[in-house]
DNA sequence: AAATTACCGTTGCGAGGGCAACAAAGCCCC
DNA sequence: GGGGCTTTGTTGCCCTCGCAACGGTAATTT
C-alpha cells in the first residue's frame, strides 16, 4: 500500500513515520471516502467540520460569482489539503469543492485534531496543521503583492522573478496557461499578451506557451515597483 | 488587576477563565515585555518563536519598500495578537514590528504552544490560535476579492457595503482617512475623491471624512460587480 | 484528413483612472 | 488671530489598459 507514501508527502503529515501514520488514523477517526467525478464534497454556504486530505484524483475548488459563473480558485492533486483553513473558523465555506476526476480523500474531524493527546505523532500533526494555512496565508499574501503594483509591466516582472526564483533558474515553465495567468494578475488577457510582445521585443524575456525565459533579470526587477 | 480582563477579551485567550489563565501562562513559559515609543519587536529578515498579545499601548506592523519607504500594514491595541500566523510557518518576518506608543507585550514561545498538554485550557488555546490565524486569512481575502474588482466605483461601492454590513445600519464610520483608503483600494487618492464625488451627486450616498450615508444600498449592489 | 476545440497573438477604439498641481477647509499650537 | 500642517476636493492632461473582434496555430477527436 503506497497510499501511506502520499499521506508521509502531505503537508499535513509531514514527518511522520508510517507505524505513526497508522495509529494516528484509527485515533483521530479519519474516514476515506470515494467520489466520482464531479461528485460535490463541500457544498459552498454550508459548514464543513473535517480537514480533507486527496489521495488520488483531483478536486478542485471554485466560487460562485455575482452573475452565477464558477470561479475556479485552486485545483489539488493527490496530497492536497483542504478544509484546513476553514475548519479554524467558524464561517461557513465560501467555496464549493468538487471532484475534477474520481477521486480517493481522507477525512479527518477537525475536533479530533485539535485534541492532544500527548503523542509525539499527534503534536507533529498539530504543528503542520498550523503550518499549512500559515503557507496558505503567504500564498495569498504573495498574491496580494502582485495585484498592488500599479502597472501591468510591474506585475508581470514580479510575478515572472518571483517564478524564477521558485524554479532556482531563470528558465522555467509557469502553471498557467496566458487566460489563466491574466486572471491571476486580475488584468485582460488580450492586454497580457501585447505587454509581454512588447517585452519580448524590447529583449528581456522570451516565452513560448508556458515557457519563460528571463533574458535580463536586472531590468526586471527595476520594473516590479 | 485587569490585565487578566483584556487576556480574556483577545482572540487568543477567549473563552478562558481567570483561574485557567493564571496557570497556564506560567507552564506557556510566556513573559511579558515592556517597549518605549520607537522600539522594535520584531525585525523584518529576522525569524520569530514567539506570538506576542499588546497588553497596553499600541504596536504597528510595517513594510519597507522597493524604494525603502515605510509600507504600514496593520495596527494594533490591546488585545492585539500578533506574530500567529508568521510562527507556523519557516519563514522571516515580512514585516518590521514597531511600538507606536509606549507598550506592554506578552510574549509565548510558539513550540509551547503546541505542546499540548491534556488541560482543557491548552486546547483552547490551540484551537482559538488556529482560529486567530484563520481569521487573518480571511480578512485578506476579503481584501482580494476588493482588490479583483474592475472598476474603482464597484471596489468603493463593495467596500462601503461591507462595512455597512459591519455597522448593521447604513451610517457609519470607515477606520481610514481618504488616503489610507485609496491604499487600501489601491487606487489613486484623487481618483477616489472624484469617484466619490460623482457617487454622491447621483444620489447614491452621503459622505463627509470618515463618515458615510449609503442612500441606495440596492444600487450600490449592483455596482460591486 | 477533416473538423472541432482550446490557446494565443494582434489591433483599433475609447474610457477609466493615474499623475501633477493647485485651492480650500479643518486642525493644532503659539 | 495668525502661521504651519494635514486632509480633502477639483481639474486638465494623457497614457495605460479593458473590451471586442478576428486570424492563426497547436492539440484533440472523429
Amino acid at each position: 500500500m503506497d497510499e501511506f507514501a502520499i499521506l508521509q508527502s502531505t503537508p499535513l503529515f509531514r514527518g511522520l513515520s508510517a507505524a505513526d501514520l497508522d495509529g494516528l488514523l484509527g485515533r483521530l477517526g479519519a474516514v476515506r471516502r470515494s467520489y466520482n467525478r464531479g461528485a460535490v464534497l463541500v457544498q459552498a454556504g454550508q459548514p464543513s467540520h473535517s480537514v480533507g486530505v486527496v489521495l488520488a484524483g483531483a478536486i478542485e475548488a471554485a466560487r460562485l460569482g455575482p452573475d452565477g459563473s464558477r470561479l475556479p480558485i485552486t485545483r489539488m492533486g493527490p496530497g492536497g489539503v483542504f478544509g484546513d483553513v476553514l475548519g479554524g473558523s467558524s464561517l461557513t465555506s465560501p467555496v464549493t469543492v468538487t471532484a475534477r476526476a474520481p477521486c480517493e480523500v481522507l477525512l479527518i474531524p477537525y475536533d479530533q485534531l485539535l485534541r492532544p493527546e500527548g503523542s509525539a505523532a499527534g503534536q507533529r500533526v498539530l504543528q503542520n496543521l498550523v503550518r499549512s494555512i500559515s503557507d496558505k496565508y503567504f500564498l495569498l499574501a504573495r498574491r496580494v503583492d502582485l495585484l498592488l503594483l500599479r502597472s501591468l509591466r510591474a506585475k508581470v516582472s514580479a510575478y515572472l522573478l518571483s517564478e524564477a526564483e521558485r524554479a532556482g533558474q531563470l528558465t522555467f515553465r509557469i502553471p498557467f496557461t496566458r487566460a489563466q495567468l491574466a486572471d491571476y494578475l486580475n488584468c485582460d488577457r488580450s492586454a497580457l499578451s501585447r505587454e509581454l510582445g512588447r517585452m519580448q521585443r524590447e529583449g528581456l524575456l522570451d516565452t513560448y506557451r508556458s515557457s519563460f525565459k528571463l533574458l535580463q533579470p536586472d531590468a526586471l526587477r527595476k520594473l516590479s515597483q
